[in-house]
DNA sequence: CTCGCGCCATGCCCGAGAGGCATGACGTGC
DNA sequence: GCACGTCATGCCTCTCGGGCATGGCGCGAG
C-alpha cells in the first residue's frame, strides 16, 4: 500500500467516478483505474463496484475511508511540519513568470498567502518556456508549454485571448468576432515569441484563414492595449482589459476544441529533484487552485 | 512522500544504520541509500548526517518520527483492518513446502497462530522449487530456491544439514565432521530432486572431494534416519533428530560461506499480482520472524 | 429502435524509478 | 599499514506508472 494509491481511492470516492478523480489527481483515466485495482489486488480487498455507470465504493471501502482520510491527513502534516525544518527550501520561493501573468495571476495569489507560507519571490521572464526559467534558477515557473521530463508540471488555466476595441468602435457591441472577421480589421499584435501572437498565427494557419489586412506590432500588452485605445487597430492580447476597452472573444471554426474561442493554456512546472519537491508541488496546487476559483478554470 | 519511503527512514534510525536497515528491509544496501536521499529530496529536509561510519539522524529527522511512526502505524492498522473485509482473501492461506520443512517448520508456527489469524491450510509438495507450487495454486510457498520475478519472496532460514549417527558410533562425542572424513562412511541420503543431497553434492564439487564410499537412498528424512539408527550408515538429512540420533555439523573447506558448514537456504514465496499481496507478505515476515528466534536465524 | 454519449476497462508503448551487483571513497581498529 | 566496516556511485535490468487510442456497456434522446 503506498500513499499515492490511498489519495487515489480517496479521490475516487470523493469525485464520486474515475474520470472526474482522475482530473482532479491530475492523471489519466485509464491509468486511474489501473491503480485502483492494484491498490485492491494489494489490500485483497474489492474496494469498488463496477458495473454501470460510475463504479461506486463498497461497503468495505466505507468502513476503511476514514482511516485512509485520516492517513492522508497525517502524511500531509508531517510534508507540512517539514517545512519547517527545511533549510533554505521552501523559506523563499523564486517564481518565474511572463509579465502578463504576474500582474493578471501572480500578484493576486501572492496577496492571498499567509504568514506562515514561504515569501514569493517573484521574476518577471522573457522567455515562454519553463524550462527556460528553472534552469535559471527559479523553483516554480509559469509558462505556456510543459516541460520535458524530469520537470514537473500541471496545468494551470486556459486564458481566453480577447480582440480588444474602442468603446466606439462597432464592434463594440459583440462579444465575439469570428477569426475570419478579425483578420479584415488592422490587428495589434504582440511580437513574435509572445504567446498570444504564436496562438493566433496558429490558428489563422490551421483555419486557413488569410494574412490579416494589417499588423502593427506593440512591444507589451499594455502598450498594444493603449495603441487600441488610440484607435490604431484592434489589439488581441491576453492581457485584462484597460483604457475602457471592449474585449471581445476571438471565435473560431468548430472543432477547435477550447471551447471555439482563441486561447492559451498555462502551465505551472518545477524540477522535481528540487528540494523540497512535495512542498513545490503543493503550492503549485495552491496556485492552480487559485487561478480556477479566480478565472473559473 | 510514499510509505515505503518513511519505512526505510525509520528502519535507518532503529537500525543506527544504512547496512544495518537494508537486511531489515530486505532490500540492499545502495538502493535503501539512494530511497533516503530520494526522501530527503522529496521533502526538502536533511534527515541524516553522513560523515564518518553509520549515519546519524539529524534534529529535523527526529523531530519529525513520532509522526512518521504514526503513519506507518496507521498503515499497518488499514491494512490489518482489511483482512477482516477481505473476501476470500485471507481466511484460508495454502501454504505448500516440502515435508521435512512442513513437520519442522510450519507445523510450529501454525501452533502460534492466534484465533484473528488466517487458517493455514498446509500442502505438502513434492517439488523444490516455490515458483511451481505457486503455479499450482498455492498462497505461500516454501523452498530453496528464490523464484523469478514477477513472484516476491524472502529469505526464511538457513538451515544445517545433520550427519547423524547412533549413540554408539565412533563419532558420536563430536559435534562436527569435515566433509573430507564424512566421505569415508557410508551414507544414507535422500534422492536426488531433494535439497540435501543436492547441496551434499554441489559441496563435494566445489570442494573437490571424492565421491562418498557407499550410498544407500532412503525414500524420506524420518526413514534415513531411522536406517542411520539401525547402524546402516550416517544419515545426512536437515530434519531434527529422530531416535536419539547425535546430529554432527558438517564442516566445510573455509572461504564457502554459511559459517563452513553445509547448510540449505530456505526461502518463503507469493505471488505479487495475488489478491490480498499486503496480507501474505506480512505473513511471511512473521513466518521468517519465527523461524529466526526458533533456529536463531 | 437506434444512435450517440458518457462511463470504465484494456492493449500498447514509453520512460522513470527501484532494485541488484560491483566497486569506490572514507574512517576506524588491529 | 592493512584489513574491515561504513556509506556512496556507476551500470544494468525490469517492473510499474503513465499516456494515448480503443473497445465494451448502459443510458437517454431522438
Amino acid at each position: 500500500m503506498e500513499l499515492r494509491h490511498v489519495a487515489y481511492a480517496v479521490a475516487v470516492v470523493d469525485a464520486g467516478g474515475v474520470s472526474a478523480a482522475a482530473e482532479a489527481v491530475h492523471v489519466s483515466q485509464p491509468s486511474l483505474s489501473r491503480q485502483l485495482r492494484q491498490l485492491e489486488a494489494d489490500l485483497g480487498v474489492t474496494l469498488f463496484e463496477r458495473g454501470s455507470g460510475p463504479l461506486r465504493p463498497t461497503r468495505a471501502c466505507l468502513a476503511l475511508l476514514p482511516a485512509l482520510r485520516e492517513l492522508l491527513a497525517l502524511a500531509g502534516r508531517v510534508e507540512e511540519q517539514t517545512a519547517v525544518h527545511a533549510r533554505g527550501g521552501l523559506d523563499r520561493v523564486v517564481v518565474a513568470a511572463p509579465n502578463v501573468t504576474l500582474t493578471d495571476v501572480v500578484s493576486p495569489f501572492v496577496a492571498t498567502l499567509g504568514a506562515d507560507d514561504p515569501v514569493l519571490d517573484v521574476r518577471p521572464e522573457d522567455s515562454r518556456l519553463p524550462a527556460d526559467m528553472l534552469a535559471a534558477g527559479a523553483d516554480l515557473a509559469i509558462g505556456t508549454r510543459p516541460p520535458a521530463a524530469p520537470a514537473r508540471w500541471r496545468p494551470l488555466a486556459t486564458l481566453p485571448v480577447w480582440a480588444y476595441v474602442r468603446p466606439g468602435d462597432p464592434w463594440a457591441g459583440r462579444v465575439q468576432v469570428p477569426l475570419s472577421e478579425l483578420v479584415e480589421r488592422r490587428l495589434v499584435l504582440l511580437p513574435r515569441p509572445f504567446t498570444s501572437r504564436e496562438a493566433l498565427e496558429a490558428a489563422l494557419t490551421a483555419a486557413g484563414a488569410p494574412a490579416p489586412a494589417g499588423v502593427l506590432e506593440a512591444a507589451s500588452g499594455p502598450i498594444a492595449q493603449a495603441l487600441a485605445a488610440a484607435g490604431r487597430g484592434v489589439a488581441v492580447v491576453s492581457d485584462d482589459a484597460r483604457h475602457d476597452l471592449v474585449p471581445l472573444a476571438v471565435r473560431l471554426p468548430a472543432g477547435a476544441g477550447d471551447a471555439g474561442r482563441l486561447t492559451i493554456r498555462l502551465v505551472v512546472a518545477w524540477d522535481s529533484r528540487a528540494p523540497a519537491q512535495a512542498g513545490l508541488s503543493a503550492l503549485a496546487d495552491r496556485l492552480a487552485a487559485f487561478v480556477t476559483s479566480r478565472y473559473g478554470g
